[in-house]
DNA sequence: ATTGCTTTCCTAGAGCTCCTAGGTTGAGGC
DNA sequence: GCCTCAACCTAGGAGCTCTAGGAAAGCAAT
């Protein structure tokens, strides 16, 4: 009876694969185990349980998103690195829907975990390098970068769920949701003092 | 042997306390039969399965948001509108975590059932009447509508699951990204034209 | 080549879940 | 009292998670 060779990774990535194709709600021992022609009691093996299969499909998510996003906004500035950002989450959201969804599920992952993914925290970090070019300052430019997060997941979500009507195209709403999103940051309200020279 | 006196109604409100208390992924046909006192079978007399009364759930849910929106936002214009219809909503999903996530999970409802409710539809209009006062016109509006849904989901669902880092107060980049949003509005960039007078 | 160790993968089984089928019993109308 | 309907039950199949312990593949050293 030849071995299947699993490993930690190829069991996470055989549930991304079925999150992305059936569902993250459907990424369950067994359907990896079928997945992967294997007795699901293999898999306690590489995994401790669900739950930390569950948690490291989100971490490798983040860090695949994370990825996509730093070589879109590889040498870009201002507008154009803000479209490539936020181009490159809306992609990955729509490419990998199972994975998206594994981010943004409440699992509480297992904190020596996450230190070993630089996924997050770069995320971040990107965020802030992208917001350079306006020219804000803390703490604005923390709540900028938190609004721009809200607005990018909010939408994939929104329109994952099924959230929006079908009145007007959604990619167009997208698109001009960028560029408001463009404006805004070239004349947020700074907190310091109020708008009147 | 006394009868617990089920009905649809009480049996979705038991599964959103549930929700509410235990997370999302805790409402079960055993865990709710068992809060109500019952075996789990007892439940399939009142509802056809657990995805229909997930569904359920995240139709009261929409309903109660609505409500509870459309009472915070009745008399206001303007700024006060926004900051009223954000604070509501943002206060729901904090008070009802478990029925807020209910919402978001992509669930394929009954389309019988969504019928009857009429929270998602209407909240759809309180955001158009609540934007009347910033003199969008279509597709302008339209597009303005689903990105403060947008940022407003993204920025509780982010906060639920954790994702901002802790050095700064959640509830201040709050109060500062609708105060940008505010300005956003006044300031939306036209699409039928530049912005060049 | 044989031995021994480690890891991989297995079988067996307990306990929980969803859901169906069919039986019993309460409550209200006649 | 009796009938009917609905509410609630027991029984049971099938799937899921996870543990305990066994077999065997691969590797290293003798």
């Amino acid at each position: 009876m030849p071995r299947a060779g699993l490993t930690v990774e190829r069991v996470t990535i055989a549930g991304a694969e079925l999150a992305d194709e059936a569902g993250f709600d459907q990424v369950t021992m067994s359907q990896v185990a079928r997945r992967l022609g294997v007795k699901d009691a293999s898999l306690y093996s590489h995994v401790r349980n669900l739950q930390e299969l569950r948690g490291r499909i989100a971490l490798l998510a983040a860090d695949e998103k994370t990825i996509r996003i730093a070589e879109a906004v590889a040498g870009r500035a201002g507008r154009d690195a803000l479209v490539a950002y936020a181009n490159a989450w809306r992609g990955y959201a729509h490419e990998h829907p199972g994975r998206y969804l594994a981010t943004q599920t409440p699992v509480p992952i297992d904190p020596d975990l996450a230190a070993d993914a630089p996924g997050p925290r770069r995320a971040i970090e990107l965020t802030y390098g992208m917001l350079r070019g306006y020219g804000l300052a803390e703490p604005d430019l923390t709540d900028a970068v938190r609004l721009l997060r809200s607005t990018f997941h909010g939408f994939v979500a929104l329109e994952a769920a099924n959230g929006f009507g079908h009145s007007r195209s959604t990619q167009e709403s997208w698109g001009r949701s960028l560029e408001a999103l463009h404006v805004l940051l070239e004349q947020w309200p700074t907190s310091d003092r109020g708008d009147h020279p």
